[in-house]
DNA sequence: AGAATAGTGTCTTTCAGACATTATGTT
DNA sequence: AACATAATGTCTGAAAGACACTATTCT
C-alpha cells in the first residue's frame, strides 16, 4: 500500500468526547459539577459534563469549550490538565467514542445553570458524587479525577486553583483539608508552606475575616512544583 | 433533539491511534524502539511504532497488539501505561487522528525488526532519538514519555521493569542512573532501596557476575508505591 | 597482592510530626 | 474578659547526602 494515494475511509470512524471533571470548593467542601442528563443514553442520569469534539478543533480546545457551555467558566478561571483518556468499545452504546478526560480546578466557580442537552446541572460534594450511579464510566472517571487532584496537591502548587488572591494561610489549608478529607495541624501546615521555595510570596496586607487575629495576605508564587511536598501519609 | 432516533452521521469521524514509547536498557542504555516510515507521510523519517485502533478493540488492547506487531512484544514482558493523548487537528496531514500514548517498559527486549509498514526498525539510545527530527509530533510524546519514566522511577517500583528476575542491587542502580543520566551513589542507594517497605525481596541466593564480592539477588516486592521515594534532587 | 564490586556504619543536615506558647484581632 | 485564629518556637525521630571502612570474590 505504500506510495498509494491514501483512503481515509478504511480507516474506522471514532467520535471523540471530551469529558470534565471540574472541581471546586463551596461551603468548605470539595465538589464537583454534575449534569442530569436530558436524553438517552442514560436519560435522567447524573454525568460529567461534556461533549464531541468538532472535527477541526483541538482537543484541549474542546474542552474550554465545553467548559464554557456546560458550567460557564473561562480559560482564566480554572486550571485544566488532562486527565486520562477512556476507550473500553462499549463504553456509550450509540457508538465507538473515546473520551479524553479533563481536570478543572477553579475558585469558588459560578452557580450551575443547565445547558442545551442537560435536564439540570448541579454541584455535588464529592462523597455524595460517589455515592451516584453515574452515566457511561463516569464513576471511573470521577475516581480518577479525584486522586489526581489529591496527589497534585502533594507535589505542585495547584491547591491554590482553588482560592483567590489573595488569600491566607488558613484559606489554603482548608483547601487541603477538603480535597483530602482529613484534617491537618495548622502549625506544621503554616511552617511548611510558608518555607516551601517560591510557593508563597507576601503582599505585605493582613485580613481578618472572622474571629481571630488577623492573617497576613499571600498571592501565588512563580513555582508549580512544590519543594519540598507537601505530602498526606506519615 | 431529546427522544429523537440517535443519528451517529452528525458526529464527525476520527481516526484513533495508538503510539508507543518503548523504552528498555541495552548494554546499559536507555533505548526507545523508533521505526522508519515506509509509506507516506513522513516518509523515510524516524516514528514511534503504533497503529490504528480497530472499531470493535477496546484502546488499551490496541496498544498490546502493536506492541506484539511492531515490536514482538508480549504482555507479560512489559509494564504497559498510560501517558497522554495528543489530538491537534493537524497532527496528522491525512486526516483527523487522534492518538493515545502508551508507556510501555521492559527488560531486555528482544533486536528489533522491520514490521508491516515499516521500512526500518532500530533501538535508538534515547540521547540520540531525541536529536532525530521524528515524524508527526513524535518528539513531544518522547520527550513527555522519558519524563514520565523519569518521575515514575521516584514514587514507583516500576525500574524493576527494566531488570529480569532476580537481579542484583547493583543492577537496579544501573536502571536507575541510566534513565535519569546520573550517577548514583551505590552506598546511599543500597541503604535506601533494601530499607523502603516491600521494593526488594531476598531470595538467599547470591552471583558474581563480573568481578567483586558476589551480590545478594532479589525479586521485586508486593508493593507498587515507593515509600519513602527514591528522589533525583537533593 | 591488587582490582573490583558488595555491603555496613557514622556523621551531619533537613524535614516531618507533636505540641507549647505568644500575638492580635472580635464579641 | 473570653474566645478565636495567626504565627513562632521547641523537641524528637526519620531520612538524605557525604563518605570511611570492611567483606568477598576474580585475575
Amino acid at each position: 500500500m505504500a506510495k498509494q494515494t491514501y483512503d481515509a475511509s478504511k480507516y474506522p470512524p471514532f467520535a471523540v468526547t471530551a469529558d470534565l471533571v471540574i472541581f471546586t470548593l463551596r461551603e468548605g467542601r470539595l465538589c464537583v459539577l454534575l449534569i442530569q442528563r436530558g436524553a438517552p443514553p442514560f436519560e435522567g442520569k447524573w454525568a460529567l459534563p461534556g461533549g464531541f469534539t468538532h472535527v477541526d478543533e483541538d482537543i484541549e480546545e474542546s474542552a474550554y469549550r465545553e467548559l464554557a457551555e456546560e458550567a460557564g467558566v473561562g480559560e482564566g478561571d480554572v486550571v485544566l490538565e488532562q486527565l486520562r483518556t477512556y476507550g473500553a468499545p462499549d463504553r456509550d452504546p450509540r457508538m465507538r467514542v473515546v473520551s479524553v478526560a479533563w481536570l478543572a480546578l477553579g475558585a469558588d466557580l459560578p452557580e450551575a445553570r443547565a445547558g442545551s442537552d442537560a435536564a439540570d446541572a448541579k454541584w455535588f460534594a464529592v462523597d455524595e458524587a460517589l455515592d451516584l450511579d453515574l452515566a457511561f464510566d463516569h464513576q471511573q472517571i470521577l475516581t480518577d479525577g479525584l486522586e489526581r487532584a489529591r496527589s497534585k496537591l502533594e507535589y505542585s502548587t495547584v491547591a491554590t486553583a482553588f482560592v483567590r488572591e489573595p488569600f491566607t494561610v488558613g484559606e489554603l489549608r482548608a483547601v487541603y483539608e477538603a480535597v483530602w478529607g482529613t484534617t491537618i495541624d495548622p502549625r506544621n501546615f503554616h511552617r511548611k508552606v510558608t518555607t516551601a521555595g517560591n510557593f508563597l510570596v507576601e503582599t505585605g496586607e493582613r485580613t481578618a475575616r472572622g474571629g481571630g487575629r488577623p492573617a497576613r495576605l499571600y498571592v501565588k508564587g512563580l513555582t508549580s512544583q512544590l519543594h519540598p511536598a507537601v505530602l498526606r501519609r506519615g
